[in-house]
DNA sequence: AAGACGAAAGTGGTTGA
DNA sequence: TCAACAACTTTCGTCTT
C-alpha cells in the first residue's frame, strides 16, 4: 500500500481524513469530499486455506452506496436460528437488542428509505449525474443523523441536499428547477439548503456562471463556438469584476445572448431569459455592462 | 408586429444597529 | 427586531427593425 501524501482536505482544511480501502477512497470526514478515488490495491494481503478462513477474510459483496438507506450493508440482529445457540442468561440480552434494532429501524431507517427514493426520483427527473446523487444522499444521511429533519418536511430537506450537491459538483441547477422537480416551494428549498449546509458545515463556493452555459446553450440549440465564446466573455467579465454580487444565471444568460449575436445565431432576449429563468430586463442590464466594460461593440458591428 | 429599451415601483432576502 | 439596502422582477410606455 503506497503512502498517501495528502494530509489536509483542500475543501475545508480539516486534517480529519478517512481512508476507505473497500471503496478505494480517501475522504474528508468533515465535508465528505473525496480526495482520492483512484487508489487501487492490487495485492491480495491474505490467503485462504479453508472455507472458514475464506468466509472471514473475503470482503466482497454488493457495492456500498449511500443511495441505499443502509449503505447497502444490512446488519440484523439474528433471528430464531441464533436464538437457540444462546444460553439462558443471554436470551434477555438477545431480545433487548432485537427490540432496539426494531426501534432504530422504524425511526431513522424508514425515514431514510423513503427520503432516498424521493431523492432518486428528483435526481432522475433532473437527469443529474450519479456523483451528485451520491453526494446528496450522503448529505441527507448526515442530516437525518443530526436530527435536522425534525420540523421540516422530508421533501424540502431532500431538495436542499440536491441543490447543495449540484453546486458542489459544479453542475448547478437553478432553485426554480429544483423546486419544480421536488414540488417544494423555491423559498423553502433555499431555506433548507442554507440550514443544512450551515448545520453540516458544508462549504459551498459561489457558483460559476460558466457552469450554466452548456445547459442553457443546448436548450437554445446554440453551436459549440457560441458556447465557447460565452465562456470567454464570462471569464473576461470576472476579471473586470463585473460578476460579484450578481446572479450567476443572469450573467450566463447575458453572455450567451451577446455571443449569439456575435456568431450570427441570434436569439431574442426573451428566449434566452426563459431558459435561464431570469427576465429580459436583467439580461439587458448585464448585457449593457458587458458591452461597456469589455468593449465588445466592435465585434457586434461586423 | 415583434423585439429591444429603459424608467419606476414592487418583492424577497441579507445585513447591521 | 427593525430599517436600510442591493439585486432582481413586474409592468408599462416608447423606440427600432
Amino acid at each position: 500500500m503506497p503512502e498517501k501524501t495528502v494530509k489536509k482536505c483542500p475543501e475545508c482544511g480539516a486534517t480529519n481524513l478517512k481512508v476507505n480501502r473497500d471503496r478505494g477512497e480517501v475522504a474528508c470526514r468533515e465535508c465528505g469530499l473525496v480526495l482520492e478515488d483512484t487508489m487501487v490495491d492490487f495485492e491480495q494481503e491474505w490467503r485462504e486455506f479453508d472455507a472458514e478462513a475464506a468466509e472471514k477474510k473475503r470482503r466482497t459483496g454488493a457495492p456500498m452506496s449511500y443511495t441505499h438507506f443502509d449503505q447497502g450493508l444490512g446488519t440484523e440482529v439474528g433471528t430464531k436460528a441464533d436464538y437457540y445457540k444462546l444460553g439462558g442468561g443471554n436470551k434477555n440480552k438477545f431480545f433487548r437488542l432485537r427490540k432496539w434494532q426494531q426501534r432504530i429501524s422504524t425511526a431513522i431507517e424508514r425515514n431514510l428509505k423513503l427520503a432516498l427514493s424521493e431523492l432518486k426520483r428528483v435526481s432522475s427527473y433532473l437527469k443529474l449525474p450519479s456523483n451528485v446523487e451520491e453526494e446528496a444522499s450522503r448529505m441527507y444521511t448526515r442530516a437525518v443523523q443530526k436530527n435536522l429533519v425534525r420540523g421540516r418536511s422530508m421533501e424540502s430537506v431532500v431538495a436542499g441536499c440536491v441543490y447543495a450537491a449540484c453546486r458542489r459538483q459544479g453542475v448547478p441547477r437553478t432553485l426554480d428547477e429544483i423546486a419544480e422537480a421536488s414540488d417544494v416551494e423555491k423559498k423553502e428549498v433555499g431555506r433548507t439548503y442554507r440550514f443544512v449546509t450551515r448545520e453540516l458545515d458544508i462549504k459551498i463556493l459561489p457558483s460559476n456562471p460558466a457552469d450554466y452555459v452548456p445547459r442553457f446553450a443546448s436548450s437554445l440549440n446554440l453551436s459549440a463556438e457560441t458556447q465557447t465564446r460565452a465562456v470567454e466573455i464570462i471569464e473576461a467579465a470576472q476579471r473586470a469584476e463585473l460578476t460579484s454580487g450578481r446572479g450567476p444565471t443572469g450573467i450566463a444568460a447575458a453572455a450567451l445572448y451577446v455571443s449569439s449575436l456575435i456568431n450570427g445565431e441570434k436569439r431574442t432576449q426573451r428566449e434566452v431569459a426563459d431558459v435561464a429563468g431570469v427576465t429580459e430586463v436583467t439580461i439587458r442590464n448585464r448585457y449593457k455592462e458587458l458591452l461597456e466594460e469589455l468593449g465588445l461593440e466592435d465585434e457586434l458591428n461586423r
